[in-house]
DNA sequence: TTTATTCATCGTATATTTGCGATGAACGAT
DNA sequence: ATCGTTCATCGCAAATATACGATGAATAAA
């Protein structure tokens, strides 16, 4: 590859994919989905509903942190992970906008 | 990894990934709003237009057809491709059920 | 038939992602 | 102070993704 290209688009194009690439494993779907039926949610508990390693649950979890779409509180030992509402809406609105552009439905 | 391990989740959640994942590279999104602007589209006008190789182009042409979010009719030697209304209408539905599951907006 | 155009695919190099076990840090409880 | 719980990170291995040049197939045009 010699070296990512991926910082010769637009910031928005570059943010729009980055949102896509934090949804594009099922793991991370499933635990978006499963931090807002649980309201309080540990990263033990997330393990024991997936067919994962508790490292790769942890590794999951950061790639969602890191575009924002979940946060983490620390209380004690544990973490409580949440999804960030805010983050979530403005990722749909993008994505809106970018089906509005490319969809001619 | 040993073995990848995404094939043990609904087969939701795992193709909303695989259209995330179609999506997860600048470069496919900026395809996909060149193929609306421009009604008719060769692979050599993207490539005009993107600051890949011509073989780059196609590898990412090729990505977003698998999951059906383009088609590529032949014409002669050329390759008209165009969005596929159609399936992204149904990546949109899909996604926007996603984010009325998961955000509490 | 030869030539030019268009594009997919192959081969290759490098980067990134996915996954696990082991380890250690942080904290609460004993 | 020690112990158990919770989780992030490190180190490693394997799989995938990204990127390019070279090549060849397919077709239109000459």
């Amino acid at each position: 590859m010699a070296y990512s290209k991926k910082n010769e688009f637009t910031q928005e194009d570059t943010w729009l994919a980055d949102v896509a690439k934090a949804l594009s494993h099922p793991a991370r779907i499933r635990i978006l989905k499963i931090l807002t039926e649980m309201n309080v949610c540990m990263c033990g508990d997330i393990v024991d509903l997936l067919p994962l390693s508790q490292s790769t649950v942890s590794q999951h979890l950061k790639e969602l942190k890191r575009v924002g779409l979940i946060h983490g509180d620390i209380d004690g030992p544990k973490v409580c992970y949440c999804v960030n509402n805010i983050n979530l809406q403005k990722a749909k609105q993008e994505l809106d906008l970018l089906f509005s552009q490319v969809c001619n439905c």
